[in-house]
DNA sequence: ATGAAAGCGCTAACAC
DNA sequence: GTGTTAGCGCTTTCAT
């Protein structure tokens, strides 16, 4: 920036100016500034910007993987948010796990993001008290937590569940399973379960049996789980009518294992997603499913964010629903 | 930092230090720091910490999506490899767009990444100029570019081309097509067009007509895609017995939609795809495809990267081909 | 509208 | 093994 300044004949003030307030400096100033930058190739050095600045542009989200497409869109839809605002996103991913999700949030803390978002609602002690402390606005994101940290923009797992087994019941299912990961070990989807537990109680509700309820495998919850869950499943369950799997993933899985095993589907056997993946509509049948829009969550989260930084009396928590949609398709029959 | 100091009783270097490097800190004062640290919750201030050190702990990383599995597989791997040396990701997306890709560049380099990787070797001039100004390692990968900027890990798109075409011409066929991208506009994948291009090449080396060659649609590339690629492809060229689709994805979504139109595979019609993804192992029949181990390309640029960072001669420019091989499953015949 | 001085929170380099 | 001094490349603040 030295150089810079020198080139143009101006103070390295005057440089700082013409690039991050141009309107600050007298056009002609400008236009030298711009000359002198475009000789010397000269990208200027956020790190230091940052440091004496005070705000990193840093904006930090913690998701589960990068491998979803859902999460994916989050980290998109953000992503197109804050560009203009020349914030940077800094993910990291927990693999579902608590302990690494602890870890990456030191890591991202290091770096002083302005913003913190976090995708889930369950933390480890350690991580809500670094949450609690980081002073800067957080925001959970695809949960509806009943104790939130800061600002909520999310769904509630526990309807998506509920949800799915309504409409298996209003088709007249009685027999009704489900297929989701388990919740053994380190690494376990919370959000998972919870429509787990949503789509159980729903079971209940209706005076059904959850039996044909079936947790296997771990997460992130792909096509091999669907296909060796539902094998599970009819065999412990092989008067089972409709299946409900806590993921598009594993319902698509489902549904190939059950064209290999000669189940027809929705004929005998009905089948009811969760995140409206481009996969299901490509299916055959197409995939019956439960549909959140998680590419206006991460737009939502990103002017969410904007407004909080732009403000200086930060608003109080606010919390946001989203809701979910059921996509009627093919997979599932009447009973 | 000076909170801990003087809570420790000690210097603010013996701090930097027992964080940084505790070997050089007697343990009786490592742990009168670490007591400090976490009786004040510290976490310690990266940003600083770069300025001063002149180090980051930042690699770039530039992918034309993140919603695609084999780009978050090269990303998973990179960061599981830079994990434990403590190095961030910074990821850009471009969507498949030089003029965005620029931009991209501009912000990542404000950040002062220690290494910059990027997918695929085209770029636009003025990126190119960016990278060659730079002044760090640069690594182009999933390519293997004639005139490489800096380093190369990465396998042909133009081999895998070909292999496709030799594949389907040694089962016999002969009425072969293909369904890619296209090529005009500004979205547009190059290592898409360099598998195409290789396919017409061996196909003309066989003396076979590239007519049904058929470039659709705007990357990304997707199940939509190749359902609406293969209903055009078919009705221009009804008499074609092979079809290799440049993305896995388009594979699929060709394969749903012959069924859809009742044409059977691969008795009526052989098809082979690139990238291996998950979906081709579930769907039936299994999709014979081109495999290439996008984990491992991660997993070997962190490696290079940690080798290339860590000596201080670096070792001139490498070039890595991680190659692919053909993944024979069920979904092309013999003519 | 532009400039000068001070300093952001760390670490390199050197001293002891 | 630990402390001191200086300074990383910017922006803030205040002056002109």
């Amino acid at each position: 920036m030295r150089d810079v300044s020198q080139l143009a004949g101006v103070s390295r003030m005057t440089v700082s100016r013409a690039i991050s307030d141009p309107e600050l400096v007298l056009p002609a100033t400008r236009e030298k500034v711009a000359k002198a930058i475009a000789a010397l190739g000269y990208v200027p050095d956020r790190t230091a910007g940052s440091l004496s600045s005070r705000k990193t542009g840093f904006i930090a989200l913690m998701l589960p993987t990068l491998t979803n497409a859902n999460f994916a869109a989050v980290a998109h839809g953000l992503t197109e948010a804050l560009r203009d605002a020349n914030f940077h996103l800094l993910i990291a991913y927990t693999e579902y796990d608590m302990v690494e999700e602890e870890r990456q949030l030191r890591n991202l803390l290091a770096r002083r993001p302005e913003a913190i978002v976090m995708t889930g609602a369950t933390h480890s002690p350690a991580a809500s008290k670094l949450l609690l402390a980081a002073d800067v606005p957080i925001i959970e994101i695809a949960d509806l937590p009943s104790r939130p940290i800061g600002h909520v923009i999310g769904f509630s797992n526990h309807e998506v569940g509920r949800t799915a087994a309504r409409y298996l019941i209003d088709k007249g299912h009685t027999r009704i399973g489900a297929i989701g990961g388990t919740v053994e070990g380190e690494v376990r989807d919370h959000r998972g379960e919870e429509r787990m537990r949503g789509f159980e109680d729903e079971l209940r509700l209706a005076g059904l049996s959850a039996d044909a309820v079936l947790r296997y495998g771990e997460a992130p919850l792909s096509y091999d789980h669907g296909a060796a869950a539902i094998a599970r499943l009819l065999k412990k369950s092989p008067d089972c009518q409709a299946v409900f799997a806590v993921s598009d993933l594993s319902a698509v899985g489902a549904m190939m294992q059950c064209q290999r095993m000669g189940v027809s589907i929705p004929d005998q056997l009905s089948l009811i997603g969760f995140g409206d993946f481009e996969i299901g509509r490509i299916v055959d049948p197409p995939l019956t499913t439960i549909h959140v829009d998680f590419n206006e969550l991460g737009r939502r989260t990103g002017a969410t964010l904007l407004a909080l930084l732009g403000e200086d009396g930060d608003a109080r928590p606010g919390r946001v629903d989203v809701g979910l949609s059921v996509v009627e398709r093919e997979s599932v029959s009447k009973a």
